[in-house]
RNA sequence: GGCCCGUUCGUCUAGGGGUUAGGACGCCAGGUUUUCAUCCUGGUAACAGGGGUUCGAUUCCCCUACGGGCUACCA
């Protein structure tokens, strides 16, 4: 029977939530969508030690910034909530006790200390201590003593744990639809907490009761995942649902640039670049983060370069749009190698969506960074920004930097093109210039352009030096857009200003 | 250490028993442009190593090396 597409992105509120986390959502979201089915969100706050405020709302803020529409979340709601597992305690201590009565899971009262212990003494014989069948005769737990001395013992109010009891000599297969069929030894894998002192489920336990009752039909995760997912077949099979377990799909890691682990959180500051999707203001400065958003990106761009990184369509096609991505994405094609993160092709997908999109949106988008350096300019003006520098920058944030002379007077002037082409005896015929500028009336681009051209050409000229001139004097550089652009943009007076003003600086440069 | 996963240009990757091993980013060169950028053209550069299997392996198998993940009352 074909089970509708249910599945789910379920992160841990444990604080920002880093880009790999991101992409998971994405995939995710991207086979939901393909198949006409659900987009789920659950939030995993069952470590109430690491629950940190507010990153639930982020992880919300960031999953609808990058256009990830959910379907049923906590704030949604949905036929299968609660959506956070912190809400579901009872759900889950009722099927622990399913498996208690059925054999396939027991109580443990070795407490933490105590197991500590013991793992310290096996490291001191270099061994690895692990709570597996064949040292669970010498532990303290419910399989040792009578079912009257264990009443005793849980009516006195004595913390315990639930372990799954795992069967000896078993071969546990998990059919991952990225990596095929993977195997474990059931003799390898240790009684792992199902329910832990406080009472709350672990992960173990929680995801796959949940992704049970949600009727989940996918679940695509991290890479990390996959050692435990054997645990989670035979929780499946303790449970009698072994026909409902879902399609797995482990992904490959998010690596670091140098190839050296996984990417953290951490890397950014070190790399110098973000990898969270949006900023994160932590407790400390140390767990502060910037985010993509704060750093210029497009949401579309980022999204689009995390769908590559570890997936690809198989065609020359590069550049999709997230309703493209819905279309082609096929986990079959899912990568099986770690993928180093390099922001240099992230930048490059930036500036692919800022050339591609149009000045109109362009300008709202920039706009909050324009604001954030004080200036105040009309939508038409910011337009015809974002006409004259997105081919020329690949961040948002470069629109005002990079083109600041577009905003407010030049600061500083090149000094190079400057002793190289001013004379102060062109003072006469610049000033000509000016005044044939001033008394253009129809200021566009081309009649700037003619009418500068007939003048240079008439004084016979040298075409570079005045460009460079009226260049530099306008702007402060060399690099940039058109000079009869940037005038055209600047207006009249402005440009009269300018010039005017540079005349003066050209002089001291000269004379220094 | 044990278990699991992986390994094609510097990076992201396509491919797959016989290919000039393809694309993209980056880098380099040329062209276009009054500059820069965009754009166009070209170039640079890869199947980790060793054994098999095979007429033929980069492709299939094994081993080694290297890399990664897991090994918590964290997820």
């Amino acid at each position: 029977m074909a089970r509708d597409f249910r599945v789910r992105f379920a992160p841990s509120p444990t604080g920002a939530l880093h880009i790999g986390g991101i992409r998971t959502a994405l995939y995710n979201y991207l086979l939901a969508k393909q198949k006409g089915g659900k987009f789920i969100l659950r939030i995993e706050d069952t470590d109430q030690g690491r629950y940190v405020e507010g990153a639930e709302d982020y992880i919300v803020e960031a999953l609808e910034w990058c256009g990830l529409e959910l379907d049923e979340s906590p704030k949604l709601g949905g036929a299968f909530g609660p959506y956070r597992q912190s809400e579901r305690k009872d759900i889950y201590k009722k099927y622990v006790d399913q498996l208690i009565a059925s054999g396939k899971a027991y109580y443990a009262f070795d407490s933490s200390e105590s197991l500590a212990a013991k793992r310290a003494a096996y490291e001191a014989e270099k061994k690895t201590f692990k709570y597996d069948a064949s040292v669970r005769a010498e532990m303290d737990n419910s399989l040792l003593i009578s079912a009257d001395a264990l009443q005793a013992r849980l009516n006195s109010g004595e913390a315990y744990t639930v372990r799954l009891k795992v069967p000896i000599d078993e071969t546990v297969t998990v059919e991952d639809d990225v990596r095929g069929k993977v195997s474990f030894d059931s003799n390898e894998l240790d009684d792992k907490i199902l329910l832990k002192a406080d009472g709350m489920p672990t992960y173990h336990l929680a995801n796959v009761v949940d992704d049970y009752l949600m009727q989940i039909s996918h679940v695509i995760r991290g890479e990390e995942w996959l050692p435990s997912t054997a645990h989670h077949i035979l929780l499946y099979q303790a449970f009698g649902w072994a026909d409902s377990i879902p399609h797995f799909a482990h992904l490959p890691l998010i690596l670091k640039p140098n190839g050296k682990g996984k990417l953290s959180k951490r890397d950014g500051a070190k790399f110098g670049f973000p990898v969270f999707p949006l900023s994160w203001e932590g407790k400390s400065a140390e767990d502060s983060f910037e985010g993509f958003r704060e750093y210029g990106f497009l949401p579309e761009a980022l999204v689009n370069f995390l769908a590559f990184l570890g997936w690809n369509p198989g065609t020359e096609q590069e550049i999709f749009s997230l309703e493209e991505l819905v279309a082609a994405f096929d986990v079959e094609k899912i990568g099986k190698s770690g993928a180093r993160f390099d922001i240099e092709k992230g930048t490059w997908f930036n500036q692919q969506y800022l050339i591609n999109s149009s000045n109109a949106i362009l300008a709202k988008q920039i706009r909050p960074w324009v604001e954030a350096k004080g200036y105040e300019v009309s939508n038409d003006y910011l337009e015809g920004v974002c006409e004259l520098m997105k081919e020329r920058v690949s961040l948002l944030k470069d629109f005002p930097e990079t083109g600041y002379y577009l905003f407010e007077a030049v600061k500083e002037y090149e000094g190079k093109p400057v002793r190289k082409n001013w004379k102060p005896e062109f003072r006469a015929a610049f000033d000509e210039l000016l005044s044939v500028i001033e008394n253009i009336s129809d200021f566009s681009v081309s009649s700037l352009e003619e009418t500068i051209k007939a003048f240079i050409a008439e004084r016979e000229l040298r075409i570079g030096t005045v460009f460079q001139i009226l260049r530099v004097g306008v702007s402060g550089t060399l690099k940039g857009p058109s000079v009869f652009d940037m005038i055209a943009l600047l207006g009249k007076e402005e440009t009269l200003e300018r010039m005017k003003k540079a005349y003066v600086q050209f002089d001291k440069i000269k004379a220094q």
